[in-house]
RNA sequence: GUAGAUGUAGCUCAGUUGGUUAGAGCAUCGGUUUGUGGUACCGAGGGUCGUGGGUUCGAGCCCCAUCAUUUACCCCA
């Protein structure tokens, strides 16, 4: 068979041992917090039906899925059967036909959808409510669960920005009280101040308070470009932000209005007063002021560890299932896009048929959370997760007479291996080396005869000669 | 979708206005030492210079095309 260059689909990575252990002290590091508050995890599917997510992204989405191909041979020797096309294509000429070639379909999304009707998981959200709606008489509500799992996006990779990442995600379904976003705010708070950030903000926001903004200035129809617009404030300033809105739609009067609001200061309690006034003739936008209120009230009766909460006005987030609070997540220590965010979305389980559910949920972005702890070197200098003792024979005598001593370490928790017999002694130290291996056991015919091992500290180089039952207790 | 950058050894990269046999560091393997690594010294293997065409007596270098990777914009995590 011909050589084939080793490589990778864009934007995909392998994971290397060295990166697999900092990589699952994150993982493991926020899941033993969403545990701590009650949630339980579940796994779904790398692929979905494609009619699952297909349009739950809105059109720039759905360009964005991976889509898969049914198994099968195709060219144009592939029929269609009538009945699966009649419908798209009535224009054609072939009725008294009853299959036609694949590329007569002229419609490309058609087409796409009679070749692919499975698709990857592009966020873990949709198959969440997905799985709530097809499991929900085995459900018990509220349901908390968490989920950690990668997803694929067909985009065009850059930095900070993959085509497979992972992430970690806890949602609760059924349940409308605000003691759940006043919980999120607590798990970013432990679960990045438990991985060693010390200045990180929690950005907060309410839809319903832009639903408000665009209520007053009379534009609710452009909620979306408003908030796409004035969430860039702080990326391109305000002239920036102005300019975008008069090429949507936005007078300049509208901008007046505007203006004062996104460029509100102070204290998150002197924002809502001053909101308060702004959009007191906007019922919704009272009401989202009311909620962030009871947010507030409920963080009172709790302490933060290094997080700090932040009214942002000008927060949005691309998703346009929110409808409630709005969370997103930036550290102060190095310059990153968002690490985190997460809002309340009512009536998600509802393009599956289930009405009245509400939902709420947070994410972590672990690759960037990666790259953060990378920067900052806060992973913690721990190697429980490779092998702590290497057992390295000089002949096939030392190997059998290690063998009941290897086992003896296995049970009591020790990672041990052993090098089989057959290098010099050299090339295993070098092989314990490379691995940071802690210590290593040399047995040779001098060893095998007094019944003392020889023990070596690999960080110090220190050795001395231990029975197996010595070394067994030293190690524990 | 728009714009730029970069493709030379497993990895990171040198390579002069175009001129003999394309180099270094790291990594790997072997040896100095038939019982000691991280940290000495010596040596070896490993390259169709992304691919295809063109200019030239001669191309890693110049020109065109193509593919791949990557960065920014858009949008997103």
């Amino acid at each position: 068979m011909a050589s084939v260059k080793p490589s990778v689909p864009k934007g995909m990575r392998d994971f290397s041992p060295i990166e697999m252990v900092k990589r699952n002290y994150i993982f493991d590091t926020i899941k033993s917090v969403f545990r701590k508050y009650g949630y339980q995890q579940i796994e779904t599917p790398t692929m979905e039906n494609s009619a699952t997510l297909m349009g739950k992204y809105g059109d720039e989405g759905d360009r964005l899925i991976f889509r898969v191909l049914n198994s099968g041979v195709y060219s144009d020797k592939v029929q269609i059967r009538k009945d699966q096309f009649a419908s798209i294509s009535a224009n054609l000429e072939l009725h008294n036909q009853d299959t036609i070639p694949l590329r007569f379909l002229k419609n490309e999304r058609q087409l796409t959808n009679e070749l692919s009707e499975k698709a990857l998981r592009y966020d873990l959200t949709v198959p969440f409510a997905r799985y709530v709606v097809q499991h929900q008489n085995e459900i018990t509500f509220p349901f908390k669960r968490f989920q950690v799992q990668p997803v694929w996006r067909a985009d065009r990779p850059q930095k900070g920005r993959y085509r497979e990442f992972y992430q970690c995600d806890a949602d609760v379904v059924g349940s409308d009280s605000l003691l759940n976003e006043a919980e999120f705010i607590l798990i970013y708070d432990e679960a990045l101040s438990k991985l060693g950030l010390t200045d990180f903000n929690i950005k907060i926001n309410n839809r319903k308070i832009l639903s408000g903004i665009a209520e007053i200035i009379g534009k609710p129809e452009l909620i979306v470009d408003m908030t796409v617009a004035i969430d860039k404030l702080d990326k391109i300033g305000l002239d920036g932000v102005v300019n975008e809105l008069l090429t949507k739609g936005f007078t300049q009067q509208d901008i007046d209005q505007l203006e004062p609001v996104i460029l509100l200061q102070g204290t998150n309690t002197e924002k809502l007063e001053s909101l308060k006034t702004i959009l007191a003739s906007s019922a919704i936008g009272l009401k989202g002021i009311e909620e962030l209120e009871t947010i507030f009230t409920y963080l009172q009766s709790f302490s933060l560890q290094k997080a700090t909460v932040e009214l942002d006005i000008t927060l949005a987030r691309g998703l346009n299932y929110y409808t409630g609070a709005i969370f997103e997540v930036k550290t102060n220590e190095v310059s990153m896009g968002s690490i985190g965010g997460g809002g309340r979305y009512d009536d998600l389980t509802g393009m599956f048929g289930l009405k009245g559910l509400t939902g709420a949920g947070i994410s972590f972005g672990a690759d960037r959370i990666y790259d953060v702890l990378e920067e900052l070197q806060l992973f913690p200098a721990s190697n429980t997760q490779t092998t702590q003792v290497l057992i390295c024979p000089f002949d096939k005598a030392g190997e059998t007479y290690a063998l009941p001593m290897l086992q003896q370490l296995r049970k009591v928790g020790v990672n041990a291996e052993l090098y089989p017999a057959g290098a010099k002694i050299k090339k295993q130290l070098d092989y314990a080396n490379n691995k940071n291996i802690s210590y290593v056991v040399v047995i040779g015919s001098d060893e095998m005869q007094s019944g003392l091992l020889t023990f070596k500290n690999m960080e110090t180089g220190e050795q001395q000669k231990l029975s197996a039952e010595a070394i067994v207790k030293a190690v524990v």
